[in-house]
RNA sequence: GGCCUCAUCGUCUAAUGGUUAGGACACCAGGUUUUCAUCCUGGUAAUCGGGGUUCGAUUCCCCGUGGGGCUGCCA
């Protein structure tokens, strides 16, 4: 805990926080806490949780991202208040809340800067200033614009804008004093003006910028809590300085520590999987992946690590939101997600199951799958393991002989046993159910002198093809007892060439 | 280079100015089981380093070290 940490600033009505990504792609996995935690900020104040798209760098849009994103949102279950909607259309009275169109606002904004000397044009090239920077890198000084066109004569701006000379807009960051603020989860923060960059707001092909686009909409859509990743703790003092030059009161701010690849750098692609839909497809359950990342950074103080959507919203603290980094630890989600799925209504399971077979093309339906999925859930981590797993129900297995034969027993022993198993079972006068199989098949084991391993070992062996299995009663009774008595004379052919 | 920031087992973390530094994942061993998994029992494993304050520091302060973020007409 940091000394000076502001204390809860909860009020319980009013509360309006966002969650502002860029469609530039796929939704991230840190971007899905920094949604969370916004919205159970949100649900447990009974305040509004508004979505806004921040497209305003047109070079990185990505064709069909908004929409991706609305679905995964809905499908893990973070309802929003107000933005763009599923339909197509928009909810809620501040709208538009997709930036690009709101390019008219930001303009207008911009002007108030100018004419309130808080922003200034300035038409330097891009390739001034790439040297710029060198010399200052160079000389061990901060990297940063030095205000040449800052004092720019009024009447040579007129002309140069007449011209439709290229520009950008600047905000004049004063050159004295400093900006603090109180970050909820960092504490109290200060940086000295002098350091801060004339940051641009407005981009020479006419769009804002992050900076002034974020800061105008957050006033406008009357957000009171920003919530978001650590990668801008270093900008705020940039946005309070724009809420000073418009007189704006700025809101509170929380930044959350980020997700780190194991190698602790900022999580990236390049080192496994970040995207929320490369979770789902792989059969990470939805819930699963909220819980998992809503224990990265924040605990509730107690050993409990299961949490539902409603019971995050009841113990959630964002003051309790950890500094440090964390680690996005694969093995604990995959422990996690196995949790669920063993402790899941079995008819539950069976239908989200269902996509990740059919497209495996396995049959689909009906109290068989359902025995079955039951028998294979403990073995499994995610979904997409099913299909593999459960392939030998429905298809003839292929395996190695060699793996029908028990430890250090031998061929002729196995080729015995299987006989004896196959005449058994031809015989086989009582229900078949896993139950009486198991019954009679023990009995036998006992009464001919046989032993559990060399008996039972090749019997599921060969009924699933695999060294690694449910019981070979289970499968028996799924099987049924004209498919057992194939896979145990197709065993004995394999192994012993009958 | 500059600015900011962080630091408890390998990982996620708990706790405290005085504790055998707790839990979870992973790992190891044992038990159960025909196998794997599940389940049960046990185990290995941490306060980054140096100063200071203090009777006592892992905890508070300073310095260092290490990590990270930002340093874009990206967000």
């Amino acid at each position: 805990m940091p000394k000076n940490k502001k204390a809860c600033p909860r009020t319980l009505s009013g509360i309006r926080v966002r969650f502002a990504p860029s469609p530039t792609g796929f939704l991230h996995v840190g971007s899905l806490r920094t949604a969370l935690y916004n919205y159970l900020f949100a649900r447990q104040n009974n305040g509004d949780f508004i979505l806004r798209i921040e497209d305003t760098d047109r070079t990185r849009y990505v064709e069909g991202a908004v929409e991706s994103l609305l679905k995964i949102l809905t499908t893990v279950g973070l309802r929003w208040d107000e933005g763009p909607m599923l339909d197509g259309k928009e909810k809620g009275k501040f709208g538009p809340y997709v930036q690009s169109e709101r390019t008219k606002i930001y303009k207008k904004h911009a002007e108030e800067l100018i004419e309130k000397g808080h922003a200034y044009h300035c038409f330097c090239s891009a390739d001034r200033l790439e040297k710029l920077r060198e010399t200052q890198q160079a000389n061990k000084l901060p990297t940063m614009y030095d205000g040449l066109c800052r004092g720019l004569d009024k009447s040579i701006i007129a002309e140069k804008l007449k011209n439709n000379q290229p520009h950008v807009i600047r905000l004049a960051v004063p050159k004295e004093g400093s900006t603090n603020f109180n970050d909820v989860v960092r504490g109290a923060a200060a940086f000295e003006n002098k350091l801060i960059d004339d940051q641009v707001l407005v981009k020479s092909d006419g769009f804002p910028t992050y900076h002034l686009a974020n800061v105008v909409d957050d006033h406008l859509m009357e957000i009171t809590d920003v919530i978001r990743g650590d990668e801008w703790l270093s900008s705020t003092p940039k946005h309070i300085l724009l809420y000073k030059a418009f007189g704006w009161t700025p809101p509170r701010f929380a930044h959350i520590p980020l997700l780190l690849n194991p190698d602790k750098s900022k999580l990236s692609k390049r080192q496994g999987d970040v995207a929320v839909e490369d979770y789902l497809k792989k059969g990470y359950l939805p819930e699963v992946l909220i819980n998992f990342v809503a224990l990265l950074g924040w605990n509730p103080g107690t050993e409990q690590e299961i949490f539902s959507l409603p019971e995050l919203i009841k113990v959630f603290d964002i003051t309790k939101v950890h500094q440090a980094g964390a680690v996005f630890n694969l093995e604990k989600l995959d422990w996690m997600n196995c949790e669920y799925i063993k402790k899941m209504p079995l008819n539950e399971l069976v239908k989200i199951c269902q996509p990740f077979l059919v497209g495996a093309c396995l049959e689909v339906a009906g109290q068989k799958l359902e025995n079955i999925i039951g028998l294979e859930r403990e073995r499994l981590k995610k979904l997409i393991d099913f299909p593999a797993a459960v392939e030998f129900f429905f298809k003839e297995p292929r395996y190695d002989a060699k793996i029908l034969i028990w430890k250090k027993s031998d061929q002729k022993t196995i080729c015995s046993r299987l006989k004896t198993l196959i005449k058994f079972y031809d015989t086989f006068t009582w229900d078949w159910s896993e139950q009486w199989i198991e019954q009679a098949t023990l009995d036998l084991i006992i009464k001919e002198k046989l032993e559990n391993g060399t008996t039972l070992w090749p019997m599921r062996v060969a009924l699933s093809g695999r060294e690694a299995s449910p019981g070979p009663f289970a499968i028996a009774e799924i099987l049924g007892k004209e498919e057992t008595i194939k896979r145990l004379k197709a065993a004995l052919a394999l192994l012993c060439g009958k």
